[in-house]
DNA sequence: AAAATTTGTTTGCGCATGCATATAATATTT
DNA sequence: AAATATTATATGCATGCGCAAACAAATTTT
Protein backbone atom coordinates (compact mmCIF):
# COMPACT_ATOMS: atom_id res chain seq x y z
CA UNK A 1 0.00 0.00 0.00
CA UNK A 2 1.38 3.65 -1.34
CA UNK A 3 2.15 5.84 1.88
CA UNK A 4 0.57 8.49 0.00
CA UNK A 5 -2.42 6.74 -0.90
CA UNK A 6 -2.72 5.76 2.92
CA UNK A 7 -2.09 9.00 4.19
CA UNK A 8 -4.60 11.13 1.48
CA UNK A 9 -7.82 8.39 2.60
CA UNK A 10 -7.14 9.92 6.53
CA UNK A 11 -6.62 13.44 5.75
CA UNK A 12 -9.95 13.05 3.43
CA UNK A 13 -11.95 11.19 5.78
CA UNK A 14 -10.60 14.11 8.38
CA UNK A 15 -11.79 16.80 6.13
CA UNK A 16 -15.42 15.03 5.54
CA UNK A 17 -15.87 14.42 8.66
CA UNK A 18 -14.73 18.13 10.11
CA UNK A 19 -16.94 19.80 7.34
CA UNK A 20 -20.09 17.67 8.55
CA UNK A 21 -19.26 18.39 12.42
CA UNK A 22 -18.55 22.26 11.70
CA UNK A 23 -22.06 22.76 9.58
CA UNK A 24 -23.67 20.93 12.67
CA UNK A 25 -22.11 22.88 15.25
CA UNK A 26 -22.54 25.91 13.66
CA UNK A 27 -26.40 25.46 13.15
CA UNK A 28 -27.07 24.64 17.39
CA UNK A 29 -24.96 27.07 18.03
CA UNK A 30 -27.08 29.34 15.88
CA UNK A 31 -30.16 28.25 17.07
CA UNK A 32 -30.02 26.92 20.38
CA UNK A 33 -26.44 28.65 21.94
CA UNK A 34 -25.53 24.87 21.92
CA UNK A 35 -22.83 23.01 20.41
CA UNK A 36 -22.30 19.00 19.28
CA UNK A 37 -21.59 18.01 22.82
CA UNK A 38 -24.62 19.31 24.52
CA UNK A 39 -26.42 17.71 21.52
CA UNK A 40 -25.19 14.01 22.31
CA UNK A 41 -25.31 14.67 25.89
CA UNK A 42 -28.86 15.04 25.12
CA UNK A 43 -29.59 12.55 22.81
CA UNK A 44 -28.25 9.59 24.71
CA UNK A 45 -30.72 10.73 27.83
CA UNK A 46 -33.49 11.18 25.59
CA UNK A 47 -32.72 7.44 23.65
CA UNK A 48 -32.64 6.31 27.06
CA UNK A 49 -35.51 4.01 29.21
CA UNK A 50 -35.82 6.93 32.00
CA UNK A 51 -34.50 9.73 30.63
CA UNK A 52 -31.17 9.81 32.75
CA UNK A 53 -27.93 8.05 32.74
CA UNK A 54 -25.19 8.05 35.37
CA UNK A 55 -22.43 10.20 34.91
CA UNK A 56 -19.86 7.81 34.26
CA UNK A 57 -21.86 6.40 31.93
CA UNK A 58 -22.32 9.23 29.89
CA UNK A 59 -18.16 9.37 29.60
CA UNK A 60 -17.82 6.60 26.63
CA UNK A 61 -20.71 7.82 24.68
CA UNK A 62 -19.93 11.35 24.55
CA UNK A 63 -16.52 10.83 24.20
CA UNK A 64 -15.47 13.89 26.51
CA UNK A 65 -13.24 13.39 30.24
CA UNK A 66 -15.25 12.70 33.49
CA UNK A 67 -14.02 16.62 33.88
CA UNK A 68 -15.31 18.14 31.22
CA UNK A 69 -18.34 16.17 31.32
CA UNK A 70 -19.05 17.69 34.66
CA UNK A 71 -19.18 21.19 33.75
CA UNK A 72 -21.11 20.32 30.80
CA UNK A 73 -23.89 19.12 33.16
CA UNK A 74 -23.29 22.17 35.21
CA UNK A 75 -23.65 24.46 31.46
CA UNK A 76 -26.75 22.59 30.77
CA UNK A 77 -28.55 23.13 34.03
CA UNK A 78 -27.98 27.11 33.89
CA UNK A 79 -29.05 27.68 30.33
CA UNK A 80 -30.15 30.42 29.89
CA UNK A 81 -33.67 30.13 29.43
CA UNK A 82 -34.27 27.19 32.28
CA UNK A 83 -32.56 23.80 32.94
CA UNK A 84 -32.77 21.85 30.39
CA UNK A 85 -30.93 18.54 32.77
CA UNK A 86 -31.13 17.70 36.26
CA UNK A 87 -28.35 16.69 38.63
CA UNK A 88 -30.40 13.88 40.95
CA UNK A 89 -28.69 11.84 43.45
CA UNK A 90 -28.49 7.81 43.07
CA UNK A 91 -29.83 6.26 45.70
CA UNK A 92 -28.07 3.08 45.63
CA UNK A 93 -24.70 4.50 45.48
CA UNK A 94 -24.36 8.44 46.83
CA UNK A 95 -21.26 8.90 44.75
CA UNK A 96 -22.99 8.39 41.72
CA UNK A 97 -25.29 10.98 40.13
CA UNK A 98 -28.00 10.57 37.33
CA UNK A 99 -27.62 13.40 34.59
CA UNK A 100 -31.79 13.64 33.88
CA UNK A 101 -33.34 15.11 31.03
CA UNK A 102 -35.83 17.67 31.89
CA UNK A 103 -39.20 18.32 29.98
CA UNK A 104 -37.65 21.51 28.90
CA UNK A 105 -34.89 19.37 27.65
CA UNK A 106 -36.99 17.12 26.19
CA UNK A 107 -38.53 19.72 24.03
CA UNK A 108 -35.20 21.19 23.46
CA UNK A 109 -33.41 18.21 21.97
CA UNK A 110 -36.25 16.97 19.54
CA UNK A 111 -36.06 20.45 17.84
CA UNK A 112 -32.28 20.05 17.40
CA UNK A 113 -32.70 16.26 15.98
CA UNK A 114 -35.20 18.02 13.43
CA UNK A 115 -32.43 20.39 12.40
CA UNK A 116 -29.88 18.00 12.77
CA UNK A 117 -31.93 15.63 10.43
CA UNK A 118 -32.60 18.18 7.71
CA UNK A 119 -29.23 19.02 7.77
CA UNK A 120 -27.89 15.78 7.54
CA UNK A 121 -30.60 14.80 4.98
CA UNK A 122 -28.72 17.25 3.09
CA UNK A 123 -25.60 16.04 3.20
CA UNK A 124 -25.79 12.37 3.24
CA UNK A 125 -27.13 10.42 0.42
CA UNK A 126 -28.21 6.81 0.79
CA UNK A 127 -25.21 5.63 -0.73
CA UNK A 128 -23.07 7.88 2.05
CA UNK A 129 -24.63 6.55 5.04
CA UNK A 130 -23.83 2.87 2.90
CA UNK A 131 -20.66 3.45 3.01
CA UNK A 132 -20.08 4.42 6.40
CA UNK A 133 -21.81 1.54 7.68
CA UNK A 134 -19.04 -0.19 5.50
CA UNK A 135 -16.45 1.03 7.70
CA UNK A 136 -17.30 -0.62 11.05
CA UNK A 137 -17.91 -3.98 9.24
CA UNK B 1 -34.89 7.18 5.20
CA UNK B 2 -35.43 6.28 8.98
CA UNK B 3 -33.98 9.27 11.15
CA UNK B 4 -32.20 7.07 13.74
CA UNK B 5 -30.18 5.24 10.50
CA UNK B 6 -28.86 8.60 9.48
CA UNK B 7 -28.32 9.46 13.17
CA UNK B 8 -26.68 6.28 13.75
CA UNK B 9 -24.42 6.57 10.68
CA UNK B 10 -23.16 10.05 11.56
CA UNK B 11 -22.62 8.84 15.08
CA UNK B 12 -20.55 6.31 13.92
CA UNK B 13 -18.60 8.05 11.13
CA UNK B 14 -18.20 10.39 14.13
CA UNK B 15 -16.81 7.39 16.73
CA UNK B 16 -14.47 5.79 13.87
CA UNK B 17 -12.36 8.93 12.98
CA UNK B 18 -12.46 10.42 16.92
CA UNK B 19 -10.83 6.72 17.72
CA UNK B 20 -8.27 7.06 14.79
CA UNK B 21 -7.55 10.68 15.55
CA UNK B 22 -7.05 10.22 19.20
CA UNK B 23 -4.72 7.37 18.90
CA UNK B 24 -2.39 8.99 16.17
CA UNK B 25 -2.52 12.55 18.37
CA UNK B 26 -1.52 9.83 21.43
CA UNK B 27 1.18 8.48 19.38
CA UNK B 28 2.76 12.18 18.52
CA UNK B 29 2.68 13.11 21.93
CA UNK B 30 4.42 10.32 23.53
CA UNK B 31 7.14 10.17 20.68
CA UNK B 32 7.93 13.80 19.51
CA UNK B 33 5.35 16.21 22.24
CA UNK B 34 3.57 17.21 19.05
CA UNK B 35 0.11 16.72 18.16
CA UNK B 36 -1.48 16.32 15.31
CA UNK B 37 -1.85 19.59 14.31
CA UNK B 38 1.80 20.32 14.07
CA UNK B 39 1.94 16.98 12.22
CA UNK B 40 -0.55 18.59 9.63
CA UNK B 41 1.08 22.05 9.22
CA UNK B 42 4.71 20.09 8.74
CA UNK B 43 3.16 17.51 6.37
CA UNK B 44 1.53 20.42 3.85
CA UNK B 45 4.99 22.17 4.05
CA UNK B 46 7.29 18.97 3.59
CA UNK B 47 4.95 17.87 0.46
CA UNK B 48 5.48 21.58 -1.02
CA UNK B 49 7.51 22.68 -4.13
CA UNK B 50 10.21 24.74 -2.10
CA UNK B 51 8.99 23.58 1.84
CA UNK B 52 7.37 26.85 2.47
CA UNK B 53 4.01 27.92 2.71
CA UNK B 54 2.07 31.60 3.25
CA UNK B 55 0.66 31.51 6.62
CA UNK B 56 -2.67 32.30 4.84
CA UNK B 57 -2.63 29.36 2.60
CA UNK B 58 -2.52 27.03 5.15
CA UNK B 59 -5.15 28.33 7.16
CA UNK B 60 -7.52 25.86 5.16
CA UNK B 61 -4.90 22.81 5.03
CA UNK B 62 -4.85 22.74 8.78
CA UNK B 63 -8.05 23.71 9.70
CA UNK B 64 -7.31 26.24 12.20
CA UNK B 65 -8.24 29.94 12.58
CA UNK B 66 -5.77 32.76 11.70
CA UNK B 67 -4.76 33.21 14.88
CA UNK B 68 -4.68 29.39 16.09
CA UNK B 69 -2.07 28.73 13.38
CA UNK B 70 0.10 32.09 14.08
CA UNK B 71 0.08 30.70 17.78
CA UNK B 72 0.95 27.11 16.18
CA UNK B 73 3.93 28.40 13.99
CA UNK B 74 5.26 29.77 17.18
CA UNK B 75 5.29 26.37 18.69
CA UNK B 76 7.10 25.28 16.29
CA UNK B 77 9.36 27.62 16.44
CA UNK B 78 10.29 27.40 19.92
CA UNK B 79 10.00 23.65 20.14
CA UNK B 80 11.72 22.19 22.58
CA UNK B 81 15.62 20.70 20.83
CA UNK B 82 15.60 23.16 18.37
CA UNK B 83 13.10 24.67 16.02
CA UNK B 84 11.49 22.94 13.11
CA UNK B 85 10.33 25.76 11.55
CA UNK B 86 10.74 29.42 10.70
CA UNK B 87 8.58 32.92 9.59
CA UNK B 88 10.27 34.31 6.82
CA UNK B 89 8.98 37.94 5.39
CA UNK B 90 7.83 37.27 1.94
CA UNK B 91 9.31 39.64 -0.45
CA UNK B 92 6.48 40.54 -2.49
CA UNK B 93 4.21 41.88 0.18
CA UNK B 94 5.97 42.34 3.66
CA UNK B 95 2.14 41.59 5.21
CA UNK B 96 2.80 37.83 3.93
CA UNK B 97 5.27 35.77 6.06
CA UNK B 98 6.26 32.11 4.58
CA UNK B 99 6.53 29.56 7.18
CA UNK B 100 9.31 27.61 6.19
CA UNK B 101 10.57 23.79 7.04
CA UNK B 102 13.97 23.92 8.68
CA UNK B 103 16.17 20.89 8.39
CA UNK B 104 15.84 19.52 11.78
CA UNK B 105 11.72 20.25 10.93
CA UNK B 106 11.83 18.01 7.66
CA UNK B 107 13.70 15.05 9.86
CA UNK B 108 11.48 14.96 12.38
CA UNK B 109 8.27 15.20 10.00
CA UNK B 110 9.68 12.11 8.44
CA UNK B 111 9.79 10.46 11.13
CA UNK B 112 6.43 11.26 12.34
CA UNK B 113 4.88 10.04 8.69
CA UNK B 114 6.73 6.88 9.41
CA UNK B 115 5.17 5.99 12.61
CA UNK B 116 1.47 7.25 12.01
CA UNK B 117 1.74 5.26 8.66
CA UNK B 118 2.74 2.07 10.68
CA UNK B 119 -0.47 3.52 12.86
CA UNK B 120 -2.96 3.47 9.65
CA UNK B 121 -1.31 0.30 8.22
CA UNK B 122 -2.33 -1.16 11.36
CA UNK B 123 -5.63 0.31 11.55
CA UNK B 124 -6.80 0.79 7.71
CA UNK B 125 -7.76 -2.31 5.49
CA UNK B 126 -7.42 -2.25 1.99
CA UNK B 127 -11.14 -2.56 2.34
CA UNK B 128 -11.14 1.04 4.34
CA UNK B 129 -9.12 2.65 2.15
CA UNK B 130 -11.87 2.00 -0.82
CA UNK B 131 -14.44 3.02 1.71
CA UNK B 132 -12.95 6.05 2.33
CA UNK B 133 -12.52 6.72 -0.67
CA UNK B 134 -16.22 6.20 -2.00
CA UNK B 135 -17.13 8.26 0.50
CA UNK B 136 -15.85 11.76 -1.01
CA UNK B 137 -16.57 10.60 -4.39
C1' DA C 1 -14.79 -2.40 63.17
C1' DA C 2 -10.77 0.45 61.98
C1' DA C 3 -7.62 1.33 58.30
C1' DA C 4 -6.55 1.23 53.58
C1' DT C 5 -8.07 0.99 48.88
C1' DT C 6 -11.11 1.83 45.21
C1' DT C 7 -14.75 4.31 42.81
C1' DG C 8 -17.47 8.49 41.16
C1' DT C 9 -17.58 13.30 40.84
C1' DT C 10 -15.82 17.98 41.24
C1' DT C 11 -12.26 21.60 41.27
C1' DG C 12 -7.59 23.94 40.29
C1' DC C 13 -4.70 24.73 36.69
C1' DG C 14 -2.45 25.25 32.27
C1' DC C 15 -3.17 25.14 27.37
C1' DA C 16 -5.17 25.48 22.59
C1' DT C 17 -8.91 27.49 20.33
C1' DG C 18 -11.99 31.21 18.02
C1' DC C 19 -13.62 35.89 18.00
C1' DA C 20 -12.79 40.58 18.07
C1' DT C 21 -9.38 43.94 17.84
C1' DA C 22 -4.83 46.00 16.90
C1' DT C 23 -1.10 46.78 13.86
C1' DA C 24 1.33 46.96 9.62
C1' DA C 25 1.51 46.92 4.60
C1' DT C 26 -0.76 47.25 0.24
C1' DA C 27 -4.42 48.71 -2.95
C1' DT C 28 -8.10 51.87 -4.22
C1' DT C 29 -10.49 56.14 -4.36
C1' DT C 30 -10.82 60.93 -4.85
C1' DA D 1 -0.47 62.09 -3.58
C1' DA D 2 -3.43 62.11 0.44
C1' DA D 3 -7.18 59.74 2.46
C1' DT D 4 -9.70 55.51 2.74
C1' DA D 5 -10.41 50.71 2.38
C1' DT D 6 -8.61 46.15 2.22
C1' DT D 7 -5.51 42.37 3.31
C1' DA D 8 -2.17 39.54 6.27
C1' DT D 9 -0.65 38.57 10.67
C1' DA D 10 -0.43 39.02 15.73
C1' DT D 11 -2.44 39.81 20.35
C1' DG D 12 -6.13 40.29 24.26
C1' DC D 13 -9.64 37.85 26.04
C1' DA D 14 -13.11 34.40 27.23
C1' DT D 15 -14.19 29.55 26.79
C1' DG D 16 -13.89 24.48 26.80
C1' DC D 17 -10.75 20.87 27.28
C1' DG D 18 -7.71 17.15 29.80
C1' DC D 19 -4.78 16.05 33.63
C1' DA D 20 -3.95 15.81 38.33
C1' DA D 21 -5.47 16.47 42.85
C1' DA D 22 -9.23 16.93 46.16
C1' DC D 23 -13.07 15.13 48.12
C1' DA D 24 -16.84 11.95 49.39
C1' DA D 25 -18.78 7.46 49.63
C1' DA D 26 -18.40 2.54 49.24
C1' DT D 27 -15.64 -1.68 49.39
C1' DT D 28 -11.90 -4.61 50.89
C1' DT D 29 -8.29 -5.82 53.97
C1' DT D 30 -6.50 -6.84 58.30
Amino acid sequence: MNNNELFNAWLNLTKYHDRLLKAMDYKLQEQFQLGIKEFYLMYYLAHSEQKKMKLSDLVPKVSLSHSALSRLVTRLEQYRGGSLVERQTYANDKRSIDVFLLKKGEHCIHEMEMVLNDHLQSRLSDKDIQNIKRLLE
